[in-house]
DNA sequence: AGCACGCCGACT
DNA sequence: GTCGGCGTGCTC
């Protein structure tokens, strides 16, 4: 009978498709044709044709075999995904609650990238002949052309001084032929030994550490080293080792803007820029970076958090730098955090993992703590540059006059500051002039119609804007409640109202002012920037911007003009932001040549965070963070799980809430913190609802989770479900 | 009538 | 995530 003829029987496969369905879809392979786990393959699914990847072959059909359609295309150009890429895409789609194949959409993000890169049209010399009339160009493109190799038209119009019509009047006499020129060379390999900085004794014993993890497989490292430790040239010898042992590196970085700085001293180390991957490389940059690393051509890949899910060949170590930063987090389509899911890609495949920051997360600073991770602390700078001393400003009692905001103490250190010569740095996390606005007559507030929150004065532009949703309204001359004139009075500090006190009190000093909300946009802000590096400002005001990247030489005072921002609304890691922002911002005192200075203006002089700070021991805050959460009766750092859950719907976020609490064993409570990061689902104008839940490990949250999702009651259009719990108890 | 927009469900 | 279907409501 035909149909038990084996050239006959029609096999089946199941494919991960880039939608949001719970499964994989099941499609016939083509006659002939064979496909393995992770082949990428092409299918018509609906109205229209996607690219998804084989997951299984030969799996029980649970549909109508009728209703199976053909792949339609096979990439067999491309090498199937291995199985550790296929077990970390389906563990990190049950981390999140989310569909397979919208993480393995994640890893497809360069359909480009599937084709072969195409061939370069190029000329070559025609052995012997040779053009009716030799003018001077052709002569030029003719020497140029003498060691017998193919130009690229364009490469060879520039090369030999001559328009691009020089050439193709020779190809039209055929004295050239296009040819095509193989796609562009691999990049070259970085030289592990080109040129290794020498390191201090804590920075070698770090490295030595991190050699030792490559035979401790999936172990995980916390690379803790003060602003300025030098935590980059250890975490490059660990990168040379990796491509001794023949593996690829990754280095996550949370910002596009850190890469660039990055790039030069990876170069600068190893003789090679590494291959770059975030959201504004170009297609064909991108498609040539996946298919590099891919192939193995390219051995180390700097990136966003996005490059976790690359196709590495032979992955063999991650690197998760300023592992503390918010920027990791995913919060739109998969939502997931790249350093947690780094240490799982890690674990998986057995390499090591490295965390590096000079303010740790408190989870990461925990697990260090309990011997999950490996701790290498680098205390000093390694320029022997001392910290920068810091004092507090209590402003209870030494605070300044009213319609003051620089208490006389930091008044007078920048007045040395600037006479001395050197930078001064006022931080103060809040842009405009003033936060709020108000009817001295009758009270009224600006308020945004939106959302409800204050509207900000920004008097260069001469607007009320709404700093979440980004509405905004000219200033009016009366009062719209009252009809009250020149009634109107800013309520609390402002960059811009800082800039003014200082002008004011300093007016032979250059003034600039760093904010994201200049007129004048990034390029502006690029040169300005620059400007403060070079010595071309004596006082900086900036907002958050100036804590990162930027190194400032001449910078020897730091003043934080309100150290308590940021401490008091309800995100449950307010303290815990806080501490590392100004950390940051503080070390920034004196980074390069030593001796900075350090203030900090506080109503909180009791505060851990503040005590932290000034005591320079990062310690204190830790263990603030770890008994305020005792305190507060919630399970304890590095034993719990939590879950985010948003919408727009309060009453469907708080019912779930409740049933996730009475789903809980009784002796294992589940803990609800909500509304928490509330602020910053706000900020996005999505979610007008958000509410934290936490759980112990034990507690099988992901199952019960799935369960509830399905049988609950139906939820409303737009809940998302984050589970923002650190991994490393799960492994 | 013709079409813009929003919501909903299916997609193997 | 993306598409088509279908309802509502509005107009050169």
């Amino acid at each position: 009978m035909l149909f038990d003829d084996p050239e006959f029987k029609e096999t089946i496969a199941s494919v991960l498709v880039p939608v949001a369905v719970p499964v994989a879809y099941t499609y016939k392979v083509p006659a002939g044709q064979s496909v393995v786990p992770g082949t990428i393959v092409k299918v018509p699914l609906g109205p229209r044709e996607v690219v998804g990847a084989v997951w299984d072959v030969e799996p029980d059909a649970a549909i109508n075999p009728k209703k199976l359609k053909t792949i339609s295309r096979i990439y067999d150009t491309t090498p199937p995904l291995d199985d550790d890429l296929r077990r970390f895409v389906d563990w990190v789609a049950n981390w999140t609650l989310g569909a397979p194949g919208m993480v393995l959409r994640m890893v497809l993000r360069s359909e480009e990238a599937l084709e072969p890169e195409a061939p370069v049209p190029g000329v070559r010399r025609i052995e012997g002949a040779e053009p009716d009339r030799l003018t001077s160009a052709r002569r030029r493109v003719l020497e140029t052309m003498e060691d017998g190799f193919a130009w690229t038209k364009s490469g060879l119009a520039h090369a030999a001084g001559v328009s691009l019509s020089v050439i193709d009047g020779l190809l039209q006499q055929n004295v050239l032929e296009t040819v095509s020129l193989p796609a562009s060379p691999p990049p070259p390999k970085p030289q592990i030994d080109f040129a290794p900085k020498p390191l201090t004794a804590a920075q070698q014993a770090a490295a030595e550490g991190l050699k030792e993890n490559f035979d401790k497989g999936g172990s995980v490292a916390l690379i803790d080293g003060v602003t300025g430790s030098g935590k980059t040239e250890v975490y490059f010898e660990a990168i040379a080792e990796a491509l001794r042992r023949d593996r690829q590196a990754l280095v996550l970085l949370p910002e596009i803007a850190l890469t660039e700085q990055f790039l030069r001293r990876f170069e600068q180390r190893f003789g090679v820029y590494p291959a770059e991957w975030h959201s504004e490389i170009t297609p064909k940059k991108r498609a040539r970076v996946w298919r590099g690393v891919a192939s193995g051509d390219v051995r180390v890949v700097i990136g966003a958090r996005s490059s976790l899910f690359l196709p590495f060949k032979e992955l063999g170590l991650i690197i998760v730098d300023e592992e503390h930063d918010a920027a990791f987090k995913q919060d739109d389509r998969v939502p997931y955090s790249a350093r947690d899911m780094a240490v799982v890609r890690g674990h998986l495949s057995g390499f090591p993992v490295i965390l590096a920051s000079a303010t740790p997360s408190v989870e990461s600073h925990v697990n260090a703590d309990l011997g999950r991770y490996a701790l290498y602390e680098l205390p000093e700078r390694a320029s022997g540059a001392a910290l920068p001393d810091l004092q507090e400003i209590d402003m209870r009692t030494d605070g300044p006059e009213r319609g003051r905001w620089l208490a006389p103490a930091l008044v007078h250190a920048i007045k040395d500051t600037f006479a001395s010569g050197d930078q001064s740095l006022l931080f103060l996390n809040r842009r405009g002039y003033a936060p709020l606005t108000l009817c001295r007559t009758c009270g009224h507030r600006f308020q945004c119609a939106h959302c409800s929150a204050w509207l900000v004065e920004h008097r260069f532009q001469k607007k009320l804007v709404c700093h979440h949703c980004g509405h905004f309204e000219p200033v009016p001359d009366a009062c719209p409640s009252c009809q009250s004139k020149d009634s109107l009075v800013a309520c609390g500090p402002g960059v811009e109202r800082i800039a003014e006190e200082v002008s004011d009190l300093f007016p032979q000093a250059r003034t600039l002012i760093l904010s994201s909300d200049l007129p004048g946009g990034p390029e502006r802000l690029k040169r300005e920037m620059k400007i403060v590096e070079e010595g071309g400002a004596d006082i900086v005001i900036g907002t958050q911007l100036v804590a990162k990247g930027h190194n400032f030489p001449k910078m020897k005072l730091v003043g934080v003009i309100d150290a308590d921002l940021g401490l008091a609304h309800g995100d449950p890691r307010a303290a815990e932001k806080t501490f590392q922002l100004l950390a940051q911002v503080t070390g920034r005192a004196g980074r390069v040549t030593g001796g900075g200075k350090g203030f900090l203006q506080t109503y909180n002089a009791d505060h851990p965070v503040i005590r932290a700070l000034l005591s320079s021991n990062k310690n204190a805050f830790y263990l603030a963070e770890i008994e305020a959460r005792r305190v507060a009766g919630l399970p304890p750092f590095g034993r719990l799980a939590a879950v985010v859950v948003s919408g727009p719907d309060k009453t469907f976020a708080e019912g779930f809430a409740r049933a996730l609490v009475r789903a809980a064993p009784h002796d294992e409570a589940v803990t609800l913190l909500g509304p928490a990061e509330a602020a910053l689902a706000m900020v996005r104008g999505r979610y007008r609802y958000r509410l934290l839940a936490m759980a112990p490990r034990q507690f099988d949250l992901q199952g019960y989770l799935r369960n509830w999702l399905a049988s609950g009651p139906k939820p409303s259009k737009g809940l998302r479900v984050q589970v923002d719990i650190d991994p490393q108890h799960f492994l």
